[in-house]
DNA sequence: CAAGTTAAGAGTCTTAGGGACACTTAAAGT
DNA sequence: ACTTTAAGTGTCCCTAAGACTCTTAACTTG
């Protein structure tokens, strides 16, 4: 075999000849809504596990996907019309028995968006669904899509506690107090206001927009922050208590 | 199609009727010798890039790896003679491109271990090499190996600023000037020693053997130490400066 | 409109732990 | 005995997080 050119080999080459396996990619979409983190799930059309809930994903389309975060964007974006502004790999988890058609390896990502960044009308649909994380954890879903929420939200959980990766769970422009709740309910504990905003101005990926928040409420009226570019990157040194 | 049973599907399921792709598991395997980094390297004795030097590793063995991880373990073995104390999943890289023969995913890992504990006669055979990690990246390695080495050992340098991982890489027993080495070849930085022991006190997940390093040397006889179980786990809340 | 209430945000003290560097100790070499 | 070398300790400084208080700017209510 190896006396072959690489040209022959390839020329005679046919994936079918071998034993391969399924390769999917499903991802983990957050988002924050009314102080409380959701994840959007997907009611299964097909067999296995026909009618459950599970992630959002599927098989690499070998024609139209160029590679894995492709493939996510391309599945996340036909359920939310838009390509989420934050994605970042998980792991990924193979086995012979985690899918009954045979072995299969699925690629986890997870991603971020602000709910109202979301185009389509999710409301009037019946197979996709925005739900509480939590209650999600709670739920009989597909194959072994609640390990992978599980997962996928210890990560988030870190990179709270070390980076400030969870804006891009909140729109265009959001106002510090916002920030920091999100924070809270990821990481199930509260934080001190004022080591909270340190962290930003020591950070420096957070800009005032200049304007204060029109949300009329009680107290003093919040300012309005953006991200800059090159905020995904940022990792403080020390981390947040756990 | 979701009118059928799923028994009805699974029987007449079958992999080859769908446009599948190509699914692999390489690892870096890092061991430590003479205070510099090693990687193992092996030989391709197939198509493509035929006498590449490249990651150890390869296809799902559907009939024999349960799992991902019995993957990559498997596939060092054949190459050491052990499974490695460390094993880590870096991320996974897949696209159209990556192979000549098709859409092609691997998952990366990286593994530690010492270098004493491999068994196997590596300097007796020529298709498998340990070589400097520098050097390993200055030459021409099969696939987009050279990025995989570069994401493993990014990510081994993180866990050297925030975790004791890298005391895989040494043998059972090791000295802790040993282990600051170690940490300072991955981090191509010097550590004040104090800073470093008084983080190895705090972790709390090594522990003296009671006996001292037989080596003779110039200096004072230093003591031995070795890792307790869950030391892989162990993360500090505060980074060492990079 | 003045007083009260609420949330945003600043001021300040304490505390944990890393950086720097001098010092001590125990081995080998001369 | 004296020097050299590496292991290991003592101690001061400094950064940044925790805890708590105080101020500011909006609203609500009598």
């Amino acid at each position: 075999m190896s006396q072959q050119t690489e040209q022959a080999y390839l020329a005679s080459y046919n994936i079918k000849d071998y034993d391969t396996c399924l390769t999917t990619v499903d991802s983990v979409l957050f988002t924050v809504l009314n102080g409380e983190l959701y994840t959007l799930l997907v009611r299964r059309a097909n067999h296995p596990y026909l009618a459950y809930w599970g992630l959002p994903g599927g098989f690499i389309d070998v024609q139209r996907d160029v590679d894995l975060t492709a493939c996510a964007n391309r599945h996340l974006a036909e359920k939310t019309g838009i390509i989420p502004p934050y994605l970042e790999q998980v792991c990924s988890t193979g086995s012979k028995t985690r899918d009954p058609r045979g072995w299969s390896t699925t690629v986890t990502y997870y991603a971020l968006m602000a709910h109202i960044q979301c185009t389509t009308d999710i409301d009037s649909v019946d197979d996709v669904q925005w739900l509480p994380a939590t209650q999600a954890l709670q739920m009989e879903l597909a194959f072994d899509h609640k390990q992978m929420i599980e997962q996928a939200l210890e990560r988030l959980k870190q990179k709270a506690l070390y980076s400030l990766v969870p804006v891009y769970a909140l729109p265009e422009t959001f106002t510090l107090s916002e920030l920091q709740q999100l924070h809270e309910v990821i990481l199930g504990k509260s934080i001190q206001s004022k080591s909270f905003r340190r962290r930003i101005e020591l950070a420096n990926v957070l800009e005032e927009t200049g304007e204060l928040s029109t949300q009329k409420g009680k107290g003093k009226r919040p300012a309005l922050y953006r991200v800059k570019t090159g905020a995904a990157d940022y990792r403080f040194m020390r981390n947040l208590e756990h």
